[in-house]
DNA sequence: CTCCAGTCTC
DNA sequence: GAGACCGGAG
């Protein structure tokens, strides 16, 4: 009898876990959240659809650098859609990945300058565009439209394995029960605070490649911190 | 050498 | 489900 990701969620003790988590993640942001320009209250959809192609696979330290004067050299979607190729592709050099993201740059204006509502409000519609898939979907409805939706990128989903080692997942039941976690750690409140707490806490603590668990607040609660405390085996004494 | 607010193609 | 895309930082 294998137990259905919904049921691991919804236990008592992995919700309780999860609330914690959200608490200490919004205190943590509140001190060391990193400030950068897309987050910026009253941003317009554009800048921040220019934000989220830029930021696939790149880091937010390294977009930080050319999106202020990428959208003061292309300010529109009527400017970028007229701009030549090569001049766009020479401005996103830099951040690797160019090719993709001035063609993906060019086709989303062209196809929104049909579509006369803007960003469309429906996640079908936003994953039918070229260039915006599950990710950058979710980050436009949530930042965009305000909606509940969980940033589950590379760094979301480290913070959620670790946190919580869950037991033999790796199958295909792994994708949803990581959605399942993530949509319920941002769901409520500030959920859109919770999402870049997320985002700035892997990027800045839970890292890939050398977790700072000495010095996380997470630590007395979080599975990997603990069972890298107390290795496994003890083959000192030999 | 790995990793980065992923996505597309085969 | 792999590989490609891509330059730069650690």
């Amino acid at each position: 009898m294998k137990k259905t990701e919904e049921t691991y969620v919804h236990a008592p003790e992995v919700a309780e876990r999860l609330s914690w988590l959200r608490g200490q993640l919004l205190s943590w942001f509140g001190g060391k959240g990193r400030s950068f320009p897309w987050r910026d209250h009253g941003r317009a959809p554009y800048e921040v659809a220019i934000a989220e192609i830029l930021l696939q696979r790149t880091t937010a330290t390294g977009v930080a650098r050319v999106y202020p004067g990428l959208i003061e050299r292309y300010p529109s979607w009527e400017t970028l859609a007229q701009a030549p190729l090569e001049d766009l592709e020479r401005a996103l050099r830099p951040l690797g990945l160019w090719r993709q993201k001035a063609q993906a740059f060019q086709r989303l204006a062209q196809s929104l300058k049909e579509h006369e509502g803007g960003i469309p409000r429906s996640r079908a519609e936003l994953e039918g565009l070229r260039g915006v898939g599950p990710y950058t979907a979710s980050a436009l409805l949530a930042v965009v439209y305000g909606q509940d939706e969980p940033l589950l990128d590379v760094n979301m989903a480290r913070l959620l394995d670790r946190f919580f080692e869950r037991p033999e997942d790796a199958g295909v039941g792994r994708d949803r029960s990581l959605n399942q976690l993530a949509r319920h750690l941002v769901s409520g409140e500030r959920s859109l605070q919770v999402n870049w707490a997320v985002l700035d806490f892997g990027a800045l603590v839970c890292k890939a490649r050398r977790p700072r668990c000495q010095e996380c607040q997470l630590q007395s609660r979080c599975q990997h911190a603990l069972s890298r405390a107390t290795p496994t085996s003890n083959t000192l004494s030999g």
